[in-house]
RNA sequence: GGAGAAAUACCCAAGAGGCCGAAGGGGCUCCCCUGCUAAGGGAGUAGUACGUGUAAGCGUAGCGAGGGUUCAAAUCCCUCUUUCUCCGCCA
């Protein structure tokens, strides 16, 4: 949610800036609205102040044996005229929050406008692998080695779930291991958030009303806001987590990353270029939030960035760092960079961290704030968030990087302790 | 899942239609006294949101949340949430 201060002082500014992302904003029907609904909250409290005056007055008039029918009979009509404003006041209140709630994030300045074809590598780590065989693709690979099953994932839940077997199931486990050591390392907070959510976190991490369609809902009540839903992604849980609290400001930046498996639809989106597992319906990811100053919340973002970076470069696996444009970004975000690995059978890169600074988006949905120690009065905080890493994009890269002539897989040296030891899968 | 009890400010807690935005304690802040400390005395101590104002301020809301009754609700009624106790269920 944006700052409503912020389009009555710079309409045409935030207008040119939300034009970039691809929204057409026209805020004067916004504008005439909230204009309407100080003017109903003026008149309905000039109203009250009258009938709380009146309304002490009363004991005071019957202990002194003065009639009080004729007061009762106004004070009823005042009460009248009052409760129908207090409901026009509600009506528009509720009206301004609706639209307010559907604008997006501004992006940042710097940010080229349009769509994905305007996003830019701004890095560039290791080089494409080279086989002087013929390599195969990660489903094959795994199949093969039996450390993946899909017939039986998909005999089991349908369409877009895998089983993960043996030394496959503890090199997934050794990938979260390392991730989790990782952010251990750097001071990161560990959390098991509960995998059920309500609605109101997909409000407040900015993903609801939109995709309230995309998760996986629970309970049967016909109202949405009565149920709770599967978490999409751990950020829907962290991001919320001190939603309606005031924060000591020197908690902050708060740096937690939790694990979680992500559950989506992922409707309509099967392809040949996503086989195997790169879209299911459950996968698993550790993710990285901070909660910061506004001050801190540039500095909170290079490190994300950094901190996913370093896990893929640790791995050796060859990717690179793109700078979102401002339409490809998503509505709840000001910037993002993503995180793509090569994934040699497709000849593309795929996304495996999106890092993303909300600014006080998130943060004005759900109520987190902190208490500036300058003024002494609370300020929205800001959020980040950045996946730290998920496993089911990088499992398949990883598998086809490091894939030998023979079908086996080298492990790399970093995941090498968290598998006992072992080197390389090979069939058994 | 069923049955009971509870929810008041930083914490504990009183309050049972108007004199209650809320007694009393604890804590915290400041001051006095005591050569340190302990003990003692005094004063202060809703945060917040919204509206209005250049501002000091003023107004409105606010006793778990949302409705209702009433001229007037922390107080009466309804719904919900959470916590505690008991019972049931538990692949």
């Amino acid at each position: 949610m944006i700052d409503l201060k912020r389009i009555q002082e710079n309409k045409e500014k935030i207008t040119e800036l939300l034009a970039r992302k691809g929204y057409t904003a026209d805020f004067d029907p916004l504008l005439k609205l909230d204009a309407e609904r100080r003017a109903a909250i003026s008149e309905v409290e000039t109203l009250k102040a009258k009938r709380n005056k009146v309304s002490a007055e009363i004991p005071a008039l019957k202990k002194a044996g003065q009639p009080v029918d004729e007061i009762f009979k106004q004070m009823r009509a005042l009460g009248d005229e009052i409760a129908m404003l207090d409901a026009k006041a509600k009506e528009l209140d509720e009206k301004v929050f609706d639209i307010l709630a559907g604008i997006p994030n501004i992006p940042d300045e710097d940010l080229l406008p349009g769509e994905k074809e305007n996003n830019t590598v701004i890095k560039t780590f290791g080089e494409k692998p080279t086989f002087d065989f013929e390599p195969q693709n990660h489903v094959d690979l795994c199949t093969k080695l039996g450390i993946i099953d899909y017939p039986r994932g998909t005999k089991l839940s349908g369409g877009g779930f895998w089983l993960y077997r043996g030394d496959g199931a503890r090199l997934e486990w050794a990938l979260l291991n390392f991730f989790i050591s990782e952010h251990l390392k750097d001071g990161y907070e560990f959390i098991l958030p509960p995998h059920q959510l309500g609605y109101n976190c997909g409000f407040g991490a900015g993903q609801f009303p939109k995709f309230t369609d995309e998760v996986y809902w629970l309970d049967c009540d016909e109202d949405r806001k009565k149920n709770r839903f599967m978490l999409p992604t751990a950020e829907t849980a962290l991001v919320n987590l001190y939603s309606n609290e005031i924060m000591d400001e020197t908690k902050l930046p708060m740096k937690l990353f939790a694990y979680t498996p992500c559950y989506r639809k992922e409707a309509g989106s099967y392809r040949a270029e996503e086989r195997g597992m790169v879209r299911g319906h459950q996968f698993n990811k550790v993710e990285m939030v901070q909660i910061t100053t506004p001050a801190q919340s540039k500095a909170a973002f290079e490190e994300l960035v950094n901190k996913a970076a370093s896990l893929m470069e640790k791995l050796g696996l060859h990717f690179h760092v793109s700078k979102l444009a401002a339409g490809d970004c998503s509505a709840t975000m000001c910037r993002t960079y993503d995180i793509e690995v090569w994934i040699p059978s497709m000849g593309i890169y795929k996304e495996v961290s999106s890092v993303s600074n909300a600014g006080d988006y998130q943060a004005r949905r759900n109520n987190t704030r902190y208490r500036d120690t300058q003024t002494g009065k609370p300020a929205f905080v800001h959020t980040l968030n950045g996946s730290g890493l998920a496993t089911s994009r990088i499992f398949p890269a990883l598998v086809e990087q490091n894939q030998n002539a023979d079908g086996s897989i080298n492990i790399p040296e970093v995941l090498q302790p968290f598998m006992g030891g072992q080197k390389v899968i090979k069939s058994l």
